[in-house]
DNA sequence: AATATATATCGTTAACTTTCGATATGCAAC
DNA sequence: GTTGCATATCGAAAGTTAACGATATATATT
């Protein structure tokens, strides 16, 4: 992991909302009983659109910016997206600031 | 931790020449070998301006993050300010990061 | 093909952050 | 008490980020 990467990372970490919708994908099945989708795939964008109260262009921006930090990926299934975590990625991370903080 | 507390460490992380002092701030004697007064206190602002390169006022606010968010303090001795890090503080930043993230 | 739904992207505005130089404050030395 | 040095605070300019509504794209349904 670079150090513009790990940036990237503690940016992407730096806005509340983010941080909260981290942690909603940590439990879907608590956070998001009532997504009609199977969760196998991920939390349906739509929902988490929901569960913030923002508008769906802020909440898809805020998705993009987890991404590119590559905290959570997407998986298209026909017209929907789905998002979850990237445990591993998520461990690096914790471990790389644990070492060079 | 306060969530609020929280948001403010992340935040003060989120700016590369803030991690970088408190990275220096990690090995002074490594780092600022030349300082004229003893370490024992921590390291002397002006050092801290000169080794950024960033103008004394940039600096001093930077500093003023870091210390807000609670990972540095200073000690004033004479007309000069010493800071060093909060060793206890970061672990449990980290330790929360670990747990919540 | 037309319509509906889910999501991403665009353009704008508002808010926040970073930076600087200038000024203020506090201490020390003369 | 005036001068000099270290640091903090102030005010302005520039850059970045967050929010929104509107629009574009892609898929699904009729």
């Amino acid at each position: 992991m670079s150090s513009a990467e790990l940036d990237d990372m503690i940016k992407a970490l730096s806005h509340p909302v983010r941080r909260e919708i981290l942690n909603w994908l940590k439990q879907p099945e608590v956070y998001f009983a009532d997504q009609e989708h199977s969760l196998s795939f991920g939390v349906c964008a739509g929902k988490i659109d929901q569960k913030t109260g923002l508008s769906q262009s802020t909440v898809s921006a805020h998705l993009a910016t987890l991404q590119r930090a590559g905290f959570i990926s997407s998986k298209k299934v026909g017209q929907w997206n789905f998002f979850s975590r990237n445990e591993e990625v998520i461990q690096q991370f914790l471990a790389r600031l644990n070492d060079q903080l």
